[in-house]
DNA sequence: AATGAATGAGCTTTCATTCAT
DNA sequence: TATGAATGAAAGCTCATTCAT
């Protein structure tokens, strides 16, 4: 038992290490202008042993955003379920999250956000796509029922809660975007910080004004 | 003379037709997904006429982008060259000028800003990709000069200019690649139009308070 | 024209060089066993090459078997064509025929029979399987229309003719078949003839006895 | 040594599983379709146990043919060694005997004949390919005895018996192969049995008219 | 000027085989 | 002895690019 435990830890390990290595590489040369031959050397196994962790690159690709999906999803979840916070608190801490996840690692979004922002979902399983898509949609719900009670107790004027929602991803993945293409010209987090909070909550009250 | 200019115009003409097929692929396929050969079956001319006209694929993608960068500041250019208009009506007309752009031809702003938000441009000579930073740069002066003008005129919080028209841009870019990534959900023109004019202008009051 | 004419003889040209250069691998090599590259090497064209005439290695391999099926069919057409002609006549002339068509080119044969006798079909697209299948059973048609006659004119006892081509057609694959598997050790052509055309006929009386 | 004397069985054992295992393989994906992964799966040991028993594919194969070509024989020595037979009985049960292996198990007979009607061969090392080839030298010098017989006796007319026996051969192939090739269309078994003893006996007579 | 045809380089994927455990 | 894991080598196929006509 010792034996077979310590070889699933090692897998799991490997595995972590190719989608390590593929986050990287997929945020630079996104899905088409990356190849297994580099996720592969950057993982230091050889191209081969990619399909033993994954049946295809697509697969790979999907497993990575599914993986950065969740946990997006469950920082979000984290802000979501806090009981007690007032609302527009609650709008608060939600551009903290979404900054905590950039700042953590901002391929996670870097990747999400092209994924989303891009055709590379035809390309994938239906099986896949839906699962992709599920996960996103979640996320979304998990934003908009954070408006949907500010503006049931009447801190945001009404709107659909959805919209609010979407638009709020949109700011967001304009921002995120934005930085990124600007790589190289030393990006100030902080500046990411205020902005992203600022830009959340003047939108979650003006829209509806 | 007349045939040499009837020649040259021919010549323009055909130009013309092939970056119109190239705008068209690129923005559905991704730099990297796009193939030469369909874009000369769109354009309805042989590969090796591409080449005629560029010297290689990421030159034609360049050549596109920079001309729709232009067509882009052009617009901006009217808006910001107008005398006699109040800074808040000025940010007004600048959020029509790029809901303009977009509805004269969304497919403009999906390249310009999947090139922004995206990894083709490492792919560019040096020249080309200081050409169309210059293009961009300029684009955010112009947007800077808008927001310039209505600080020094008390109409909004002190702030910096540039910070302003990024977050404008970047505001903008989500809003239209998220709108992109719902292709296929009947996006809603109008939806685009007002939530845009109005995160501009709650944006350039709210950010400096 | 004349230059579009010519374009058309020497593509067309080109495509038999690959044909012939199929045939040879893919009866040496079987259809597993063969590599484009192989192909290409022999028609002295580069892997790529092959695609600009076949869409992809099972439709190069189809191709190539629904040609020789057809120059079978024609050949036997002629046999059963022939007016005048008393039915055992005409299964000797069958006989003839097949050995002609595996004198005339050993390797057409042994392509069709080795298709027939194994699992390449299963890889084929639908519609090519379909062609070849509906080609393989017009030979058998033929054939048993020799029979059917034979049997109305009572020269042959009463026996479903078709049965009677299946029997042949097995025959006469394993006689070629046999040959190939002894290939190195000076098949006697004169031996194949003979107990061909003997076989053939004995089998087309005895059976029914 | 009680000890050793299973290890031995134990090891025999599992060498027969993993034949097994080939011949199914092997009979319905052909030698180059095969994959040792299959075969290992199949007989459910890892793929790396199959280098254990043999030393590589092409030896498993040769091994595999090897047995069943010594099933083949065994049959054949039967008939041919019961002393008190009129020649003509012993060629009717010559037809039973190549049909009981074949009802026995058809994949034996299907791998033989595919072996030998294809290239495979080719890729053995030159002992095995020895040794496969003196087997079926002993199978037709078993046939060809019977036929000796009868000529010497004068039931059949005088004719190299081993032209006579190649002819068996070669018939029970094309009936045996074209069957495989129907697979799918509900082969009856009685049609191989009546046509095979049919074929030949006519063919023992008929042969040397 | 325009193109049909060709190809080199490179990609994803498969698989027989090896080896540390 | 048995195997999980790894990989080198090669296969099918694509595509940006070139060149003779």
């Amino acid at each position: 038992m010792g034996v077979a435990e310590r070889r699933a830890r090692e897998k799991e390990l490997r595995r972590e290490t190719i989608l390590d290595a593929a986050k990287d590489v997929f945020s630079r040369k996104g899905y088409q202008g990356a190849t297994m031959e580099e996720i592969a050397a950057l993982a230091e196994v050889s191209p081969a042993t990619l399909y033993l962790y994954f049946s295809n690159k697509s697969e790979l690709y999907a497993s990575l955003n599914i993986k950065m999906l969740a946990f997006l999803c469950r920082r979000l979840e984290q802000v979501a379920g806090q009981k007690g916070l007032e609302p527009p608190e609650k709008v608060r801490r939600l551009a903290h999250a979404m900054h905590d996840v950039y700042t953590f690692d901002p391929l996670i979004l870097t990747n999400v956000l092209h994924m989303q922002a891009s055709q590379e979902l035809t390309e994938l399983s239906p099986e896949l796509k839906e699962q992709i898509n599920s996960m996103a949609a979640q996320g979304l719900r998990l934003m908009a029922g954070i408006f949907q009670q500010g503006i049931e107790q009447g801190h945001f004027k009404p709107h659909h809660p959805v919209a609010l929602a979407d638009l709020v991803w949109a700011v967001f993945s304009g921002l995120v975007l934005w930085e990124e293409s600007k790589r190289g010209f030393a990006p100030d987090k902080d500046y990411l910080q205020t902005t992203l909070e600022l830009a959340i909550e003047t939108m979650a009250r003006g829209i509806s004004n």
